[in-house]
DNA sequence: ATGGTTGTTGGACAA
């Protein structure tokens, strides 16, 4: 089982990047952050053309979340559970043959020393206390998404340019390691754990990409049975270089069945 | 150097 994490940085300007990719890369699951627009603007048509169903969690102008599968999905939930009061959409899960997959599109928290960051946290917290409860559970799942959180220097092409950002703040890394310490296996490390220069995000100003200034905030996180079945983890760099490129590239993982 | 770019939207905000 192929899952794949990509934040698109809007469905409508990317559908067609979108399309071929799928067509090319051919996921079981994709986990889709940014998309947006509301549930009911939602190219389903064409993704489902395309051999996928979809469930979303859609937000006009900003947000917005999707998971797109080849198998059916069930029991889909809308919102970070427990964090009741949210008004932004940024959170879905469903089962998908027995595994409990979540996108995720994790607040940036920009500028510090604003209720932004605060947000951050909070919604941190909850998803920490999610995470935990589904432990409790004994459900098999996975957190992929946009987490915006750089766990490490090494996420970073340049540690010192991000000391005054949200994605490498020590309250958001403590945060960080508190949701992957509850026994969770990031995907990509636990088969790279020093692979250099492995960026999710160029952005699109300052000829980011072109110079290979780039960071890592895009993850999937596996809880312990499902870490068990990790085969392989990759980041696909070349998204970046198309036509028309979101700044994120798509970031994936193989479970063997 | 408080810049630069993209997307939504139709000016300003988010990233």
């Amino acid at each position: 089982m192929k899952i794949a994490t990509w934040n698109v940085n809007s469905i409508k300007a990317r559908l067609p990047r979108v399309l071929e990719w799928l067509d090319e890369f051919k996921p079981d699951v994709a986990l889709l952050q940014e998309i947006k627009c509301v549930d009911e603007a939602f190219p389903a048509l064409e993704i489902g053309d395309a051999g996928y169903n979809v469930e979303t969690s859609g937000q006009k102008t900003y947000n917005g979340v999707a998971i797109l599968s080849k198998h059916p999905l069930e029991d889909v939930v809308r919102g970070l559970p427990g964090n009741t009061d949210d008004d932004q959409s940024r959170y879905i899960e469903a089962t998908i043959n027995g595994l409990r997959v979540a996108s995720l599109y994790l607040p940036n928290g920009n500028p510090l020393g604003t209720d932004k960051f605060d947000y951050k946290l909070k919604w941190m917290g909850h998803l920490r206390d999610h995470a935990r409860n589904m432990l409790q559970d004994d459900l098999d799942f996975a957190l992929g998404g946009d987490w915006n959180i750089a766990p490490e220097d090494q996420d970073l092409y340049d540690p010192g340019a991000f000391l005054d950002d949200a994605i490498s703040q020590s309250e958001s890394r403590a945060l960080w390691r508190e949701i992957n310490y509850l026994g969770l296996t990031e995907s990509f490390r636990a088969l790279h754990p020093d692979l250099p220069e492995a960026w999710s995000y160029f952005d699109y100003q300052r000829g980011a990409w072109e110079k290979k200034h780039g960071i890592r905030i895009d993850h999937i996180l596996l809880s312990p049975r499902v870490a068990d079945r990790l085969t392989e983890a990759g980041i696909d760099r070349d998204e970046r270089g198309r036509k028309q490129p979101s700044d994120h590239v798509p970031v994936w993982c193989v479970l063997e069945d």
